[in-house]
DNA sequence: TTCTTATGACGCAAATATACGTCAAATATT
DNA sequence: AATATTTGACGTATATTTGCGTCATAAGAA
């Protein structure tokens, strides 16, 4: 491509899209299940559990922190890491309106 | 990357991720909405709406279609495209099932 | 038949994502 | 202090996505 044309769309779609791409990785769930799973938050060695290498978990981690879903405390030389608990209600709220705003009960084919 | 990894996860987890990933750009979101809002199922120009050529669209649609979240019919030179409202609305429950079987309401982080 | 239109397949180039090794910094352990 | 852990930043290689131009095909219009 030429250039990126993301930035072309309305901008509440860009930042729905954004959420979904968010999820869009089978090891992002993943680590989204291991932390609600573990009430407790979690060092980074989440690894442990995934068919993945430390740095690659770590940037998966990145991302997941950049869309808002996690946190990362700093506690001594470990980091715990726990779900965004509002962002995550937030996001289940957006991605479900998303699909009700489409109003498919009255789309009708033909 | 040496190789692709995702498949080494489980296979739910790939699926979701998976349809995740097909609304993870905004023209797939915004093709989404077109074809809701038009009732009648739309020819191919839906590229008009779009700040985005021809053959870009199409391979978007061909994106929804391989999630099933799009059909095509040939209609003499023009093709039809619409939801397919059993998928979506599939789409909707397994995505809203994700978050609920996170159990957040229960989560406590410290 | 000839011309026009709409489409999808194909391939290319740029951008982005994925996976990981290495390293330096910070904290704990000895 | 010396050593060991844990972590995130950085760079790199490969894979995938994104955007589009071109082309051949199929159906309708002239």
């Amino acid at each position: 491509m030429v250039q990126s044309k993301t930035e072309l769309f309305e901008q509440e779609l860009i930042e729905k899209a954004a959420l979904f791409k968010a999820l869009a990785h089978p090891a992002r769930l993943q680590i989204l299940q291991f932390l609600a799973a573990t009430q407790s938050c979690i060092t980074g060695d989440i690894s442990d559990e995934l068919p993945l290498g430390r740095t690659t978990v770590n940037q998966h981690l990145k991302e997941l922190k950049a869309a808002g879903l996690v946190t990362g405390h700093i506690e001594g030389v470990k980091t715990k890491y726990c779900l965004d608990m509002d962002n995550v209600k937030r996001l289940r709220e957006e991605l479900g309106g998303f699909i009700d705003d489409l109003h498919i009960d009255n789309y009708c084919c033909e």
